[in-house]
DNA sequence: GCCGTTTTCGGCCCGACTGTTTTCAGTCG
């Protein structure tokens, strides 16, 4: 047995509750129970008293017990037996909870989604007390959605949309402040829908300015403080607007940036001292409110420092407080060392990549283009490459304030070999090594060929490991521990690539690979000097991962870095 | 279902919106 089963079976028991229409403290007893596990850092072995932990009770423990002696639970096998399975997915339909499903299953006898349509188009559900025709409706449109919206959108695709609503709300005058909140301010890799908090005087014409001026498809809910709406485009998505008053707007911002855990574990805290927060502010005991005027304002009422959006997730972030000041900032990246140029596939020219990463402020910066394996992104032959070196010796002697450094991303070939001999390599300052090709490869094969780049001791970087592309492609499934500890016993750095479409290593190897002590380079792989603006994001995905400054090799001085690449 | 040196009963994070009601339950985040 082991602690994953454990909470996956408390997860799934109060699953089935909530389709009983159970008592929804008794449910979500079973998830807190389950979550107590899951933050506990100790592997199962490790805990000898599990049924004595805060959150677990009679009921759940002996879920537990009976994990623990006989495999199963007894009391999920009921559960199975008695709740048919096809009731789960309607879940999923907005507007339909564990209460109307159970109303649904024990009146009507609907048991899977497609009873459910069956129903609906006959006209019976709306038959039952609670339900109508409007609700009928809506549930074969909601039914219909689900079949062509995906349940998540990648960063990357919410990216545009993002930026689309924040231009148009920078143009509304009644608008006196604005944030996008959520899970996408937390950088989370695909979120359900955008959420955006707005400051203002006039909520009732900001709702219909946003009503007019946005390419709205569907109105969801349009009140006083919270206008909802799925957004056309090439991605249909959801968006969330919540109106508040300015001395509102930090609780607001902080409320609905979430987690929803790290939204409960901070009223626990309120609560202990008599006070209670909502997303207006925080009431006092003797019924007043307190406002803030920024979450940093927010946090230190509390005694707690500032906590970064990024790391508001499970909770746990609460007994690691002490590690915050040592996490990454943008303020700390003093180079970008993977972009490419017009040599290659880029959109501009070396001197004009330099001249974005001045305006960056940063000290130094690699130019990595495209190797001659790679034809259809122009990829240098060695004459070129040799060329290109040059060209770069020249332009440095233009600059004092940031130093240039010659590079390749070189592609690793099918057959394990590296596209350039070390003879060339060895003439270049700073070498990434990458797979563009043949992804399907048995594993064997895939991590053969990263550990012939690996050993080779011109290389210095492995780029984007695992060539995933967020929530589309999973890329080339290397054995990631494996690579950390080849990358640690030879020297190298791990790269996580700042690309939106990427942010590869993803953090559960960000944080394993800290932990090993291997260092790991933040860059954005930029085509574009529009795209070197993925530093940020680069560096906050970082922090969701707890990385330290000091493990990112963007933060260190040009001394360091040369000392580094040197060897 | 779980918890508790204010409590072993009565809370549980809190509030908005919708749809179905005629004062509120259910859902959602």
């Amino acid at each position: 047995m082991d602690k994953k089963t454990i909470i996956k079976t408390l997860e799934k028991i109060a699953l089935y509750m909530e389709l009983q229409g159970e008592n929804s403290f008794k449910v979500s007893a079973f998830r807190k129970a389950a979550q107590v596990l899951e933050l506990d850092p100790r592997s199962l072995a490790e805990m000898d008293n599990i049924l004595k932990l805060k959150g677990i009770g009679a009921s759940t423990g002996a879920v537990i017990e009976d994990l623990l002696n006989t495999g199963v639970s007894s009391l999920l096998v009921d559960l199975q037996n008695t709740v048919p399975s096809g009731l789960l997915p309607m879940l999923k339909i907005p507007g339909l909870g564990g209460k109307k499903i159970a109303k649904l299953y024990k009146e009507l006898q609907i048991d899977s989604m497609d009873a459910l349509k069956l129903a609906c188009e006959a006209e019976k559900v709306q038959t039952l007390a609670g339900f109508a025709a409007k609700t009928e409706k809506k549930i074969l449109t909601e039914i219909e959605n689900l079949q062509s919206k995906p349940e998540r959108t990648a960063v990357w695709q919410l990216e545009p949309i993002v930026e689309m609503v924040e231009s148009k709300l920078a143009t509304i005058g009644e608008i006196e402040k604005y944030s996008v909140a959520g899970s996408y301010r937390r950088v989370k890799e695909a979120s359900k829908d955008i959420d955006f908090i707005i400051a203002t005087k006039s909520p009732q014409e900001v709702r219909e300015l946003l009503l007019n001026e946005l390419p709205v498809l569907k109105v969801i809910a349009a009140g006083d403080t919270k206008v909802s709406v799925t957004l056309d485009g090439e991605n249909e998505i959801d968006v969330d607007f919540r109106l508040v008053e300015l001395h509102q707007y930090a609780s607001a911002l902080n409320h609905f940036t979430g987690s929803k855990d790290h939204n409960i574990k901070m009223r626990q805290i309120a609560k202990e001292q008599g006070k209670k927060i909502s997303e207006y502010g925080v009431e006092l005991e003797d019924g007043s409110m307190q406002h803030f005027h920024s979450e940093e304002e927010f946090y230190a009422y509390f005694d707690l420092p500032f906590i970064p959006p990024t790391v508001r997730e499970d909770g746990s972030e609460f007994s690691k407080l002490d590690q915050l000041p040592l996490l990454v900032t943008l303020e700390d990246i003093k180079g970008d060392f993977h972009m490419h140029s017009t040599w290659s596939d880029g959109a501009h020219s070396i001197e004009e990549m330099v001249e974005a990463s001045r305006a960056k402020g940063y000290s130094h910066i690699v130019i990595t283009d495209h190797s001659d394996y790679l034809k259809v992104a122009n990829g240098l032959s060695k004459v070129r490459l040799l060329k290109q070196i040059e060209t770069i010796h020249e332009l440095k002697n233009k600059y004092t304030d940031i130093e240039i450094f010659t590079g390749t991303e070189m592609d690793i070939l099918p057959d394990g070999s590296l596209d350039f001999e070390d003879e060339l390599l060895k003439q270049l300052d700073f070498v990434i090594a990458s797979i563009h090709s043949s992804f399907s490869q048995p594993q064997e094969k895939i991590m053969e060929r990263l550990y012939n780049a690996v050993k080779n001791p011109y290389v210095h970087m492995i780029a984007h490991p695992t060539g995933r592309i967020i929530e589309q492609r999973n890329g080339y499934n290397p054995d990631v521990p494996t690579l950390i500890e080849w990358a640690k016993e030879n020297g190298k750095v791990l790269e996580l690539n700042a690309n939106p479409y990427r942010l590869d290593l993803q953090t559960e190897y960000l944080k394993l690979a800290q932990e090993k002590g291997v260092p790991l380079a933040i860059n954005t792989d930029a085509h574009h000097i529009a795209q070197l603006k993925y530093m940020d994001i680069g560096v906050r995905y970082a922090q969701k991962a707890w990385l330290h400054k000091e493990t990112i090799v963007n933060t260190w001085t040009l001394e360091k870095f040369k000392q580094f690449i040197k060897k």
